[in-house]
DNA sequence: CTCTCCCT
């Protein structure tokens, strides 16, 4: 383990030591994180030799390849190392490998550097194994590597750092702020000249704070943007020294490490990121920005310090700094790992079985198996098959490898688009758009009014033309959309109603056009990319398709699926019939057939939405078996709850041909609670909680069983002779004795206490008012009529 | 308030 600050000289010292001490008799492989730099490292340790590259030194990155049989340090980029491993594991002929830059904790390095761990452990204990970073906290990587630690002292200049006196507030604009330092930075910094670097988040900051400068900064001062998708010839309008005046570069991350500005002095940080975060439960990145790293300020405020003593300017108070995390979390915490995972089932290992320096988070490892079992890579065991293997040998993302394997060679193309940045940002999110676009660029600018990059463009074309050598053999020519589906099975989207152009995908989620797109009427399409919103992603590219290109390209996967739910909104049992794929329906219809048994089913539901309506007939029967079963009686549970409960025992047999709330409105409870209850149950109930009480006339009165029941209203002639008090369900029965007129006159529930009581006062005003009928004096000893005294 | 960077 080799720690050094930047320029101290070890990507191009170090392995040409190792050469010279002989300390190997293999080969020195050392890993570059990006292309450019692999090439440039190779170039500069030749002409330490006095050699041409491709001698001694060489190196291999992808799509070229500069090393001989006489080669014995190969600088290569991060992919080439993994292949190399997965093509030989005992790494032949190789006796040392050098890890540049580790500090960068690129996914790549950190599982290249797993793996060789285990090569040295295992199968060759004579390779020597050295990570090399700037900045990094070196304690943890030397302890995993079971390595000595050996630090160097940079040889950079002095950089001041000059912070903010007091913390921007919660409202403050920080892009405004950002502003005001750079005009303060440049004027505070007019003795020393050169060039001024402001660090920014991402081309929208950088866009909208150009506008504000070129207003706020003196005449003699050029403001050039710099970040990644800028085509070439404006990002080498930004890295070139100023030819007059001074140059303020506005730049992405992309001048951290990446691209080195020439003749800058000062930096201007606005204490921001913008990273990557993968969403395991959509499988879908987006974009987050957060606050900067203490490496990451380190980093930046270095580039200051290049040419001579610098300054940089922080806007951040000195004491917020603190509070900063120290490095930005490693790749592999927030990457989509599809990949890593295809390669470690290749390699044949879980994660748990190598040493990670920082393990892959279970969630992200879910989401890439699952994946990649879509995709056929891994069989139900979770080995690799065969087809995993083929798609672990293309230089793609296992979707796009997928679709190049089977959708041949027009596949081709499509796959280098898909793998580079959109040429047509900001334009309408149609795929065949980029059709027309890198098939015949010129033609496209002619006639087509959006802004192509034509540098991403040849990228793509010669890529695409890379991978056709590597394509599956496939003569058909096969549509955009249709690849475009092999790769994205989980991204299909059908449109939403509405007059929103809002789809669900076939994974699941949701995802939105903007409203004026050119796609905005399709039924469905393919969604190749969006913001990664987990609420709602923005779509930036897709593809229209046929729902008979999904039936035809997913047969296996396409399931008929009848539904027979209660819908709360339409208040009616609905019965569909669905073709589904995943979470959408490529046909929808009603299912006219439908069981009577599953309406009913269905409609159980209903009931328990709108509610049983224990009324009339129905209610007084729930009440007499509730009140018999008070006493202690074996009876089935006639409470709301209870029979809420039981639906299905004593609702269901009895519930054909209900379907909706109206239905259920006109339905007769009555017969299915009288059926719930056997002969001797409802022996019982007529017995102690009878439905009417019989007068000694032998009339019929219906007893009330509302909430103040049982109780009858009985003219008090009618119950002349009665001396014992009828019951219901082990009570007195609530009496209303009523007049010869109907009239309420005395509530009882002992009879044969008012006879002896105040049935006397009774009788007194009732001769009165009703001379014509009898009033005994006894009536205990009566009998009970409905007349009047009988003429005389 | 339209996407940082990089790689087989």
């Amino acid at each position: 383990m080799l720690q050094a600050p930047p320029g101290t000289g070890k990507t191009t010292r170090v392995p040409l030591a190792m050469l010279q001490a002989g300390l190997t008799k293999g080969r020195i492989v050392m890993l570059e994180p990006r292309r450019l730099a692999a090439r440039a490292a190779a170039e500069r340790m030749a002409e330490t030799l006095g050699e041409k590259v491709g001698q001694t030194v060489g190196y291999r990155i992808r799509g070229d390849a500069r090393v001989s049989e006489q080669t014995r340090i190969e600088v290569v980029t991060e992919g080439i190392l993994t292949r190399m491993l997965q093509s030989d594991p005992d790494l032949p002929s190789v006796g040392a490998v050098l890890f540049d830059e580790f500090h960068e904790r690129s996914l790549n390095a950190d599982l290249g550097l797993a793996l060789c761990l285990e090569v040295a452990e295992a199968l060759r204990d004579d390779l020597i194994l050295l990570a090399m970073s700037a900045t990094l906290d070196a304690g943890p990587v030397a302890r995993l590597m079971d390595a000595p630690l050996i630090t160097s002292e940079g040889r950079a200049f002095p950089v001041e750092t000059r912070w903010l006196d007091t913390p921007l507030g919660p409202k403050a604009r920080r892009l405004d702020a950002l502003v005001d330092l750079v005009v303060r930075a440049e004027a505070e910094s007019r003795d020393i000249g050169h060039g001024i670097l402001v660090f920014l988040p991402g081309e929208g900051e950088i866009r909208r704070a150009a506008a504000q400068l070129s207003t706020r900064l003196p005449d003699n001062c050029s403001v050039l943007p710099l970040y990644g998708a800028l085509p070439f010839d404006q990002q080498r309008l930004a890295i070139q020294p100023a030819k007059q005046g001074r140059k303020v570069v506005l730049a992405t991350a992309i001048a951290e490490t990446s691209l080195t500005i020439r003749d800058v002095r000062v930096v201007v940080d606005i204490g921001q990121a913008r990273r990557a975060r993968f969403d395991p439960g959509s499988g879908m990145s987006r974009l987050v920005t957060e606050r900067v790293t203490r490496a990451e300020a380190t980093q930046r405020a270095g580039r200051a310090g290049r040419v001579a003593a610098g300054l940089c300017f922080r806007l951040w108070t000195k004491g917020e700094e603190g509070a900063l995390a120290a490095f930005p979390p490693a790749e592999i915490e927030s990457a989509d790992l599809t990949g890593l995972a295809l390669e470690l089932s290749l390699w044949g290992a879980s994660p748990q079985d190598l040493a990670f320096l920082t393990h892959p988070p279970e969630g992200a490892m879910a989401e890439a198996k699952t994946l990649l079992h879509m995709l056929g890579a891994l069989d139900a065991k979770d080995r690799i098959t065969d087809h995993g293997r083929q798609l672990a040998r293309l230089p793609l993302h296992p979707r796009l490898a997928h679709m190049l394997s089977l959708g041949g060679a027009e596949a081709a193309p499509l796959a280098a688009l898909l793998s580079e940045r959109d040429p047509l940002r900001g334009a309408p999110a149609d795929l065949s758009l980029r059709n027309e676009a890198v098939k015949d660029p010129k033609t496209f600018q002619s006639r087509r009014p959006f802004q192509l990059d034509r540098g991403t463009v040849e990228r793509i074309r010669v890529e695409g033309k890379r991978l056709r050598q590597k394509a599956g053999r496939t003569e058909d020519r096969v549509s955009w959309a249709r690849l475009a589906a092999l790769a994205y099975p989980d991204r299909i989207g059908q449109r939403r109603k509405g007059d929103m152009p809002r789809y669900v995908l076939s994974g699941g989620k949701g995802a939105v056009l903007d409203a004026g797109d050119t796609l905005a009427a399709a039924p469905f399409l393919v969604a190749l990319d969006t913001d990664g919103n987990p609420r709602e992603a923005r779509i930036r590219l897709a593809a229209q398709i046929g729902a008979s290109d999904i039936r035809d390209l997913f047969a296996g996967q396409i399931n008929r699926e009848d539904s027979c739910v209660w819908s709360k909104r339409d208040r009616r049992v609905i019965a569909r019939q669905r073709e589904v794929f995943g979470a959408i329906a490529l046909d929808e219809r009603i299912w006219k057939d439908v069981p009577a048994e599953a309406v009913a089913v269905a409609m159980l539901d209903g009931v328990r939405d709108l509610g049983l309506r224990l009324d009339g007939a129905s209610g007084r029967l729930a009440r007499r078996v509730e009140l018999v079963r008070a006493e202690g009686h074996d009876l089935p549970d006639f409470s709301e709850p209870g029979l809420l409960a039981t639906l299905e025992e004593w609702l269901l047999p009895m519930l054909t041909g209900v379907r909706s709330a109206e239905d259920w409105k006109r339905f007769d409870l009555l017969p299915a609670l009288k059926s719930a209850l056997d002969w001797s149950q409802t022996q019982l109930l007529d017995r102690l909680a009878p439905p009417h009480f019989t007068t000694p006339l032998g009339r019929k009165i219906p007893i009330n069983y509302d909430e103040h029941g049982p109780e009858i209203s009985v003219r008090l002639q009618e119950m002349f002779g009665v001396t014992q008090h009828p019951r219901v369900g082990g009570e007195a029965l609530k009496i209303n004795l009523l007049s010869p007129a109907q009239r309420p006159i005395q509530i009882t529930r002992d009879l044969p206490g008012f006879w002896a009581g105040s049935y006397a006062d009774v009788r007194k005003d009732m001769r009165a008012q009703y001379p014509k009928h009898p009033w005994p004096e006894d009536p205990t000893q009566s009998d009970p009529t409905l007349r009047a005294k009988p003429r005389k």
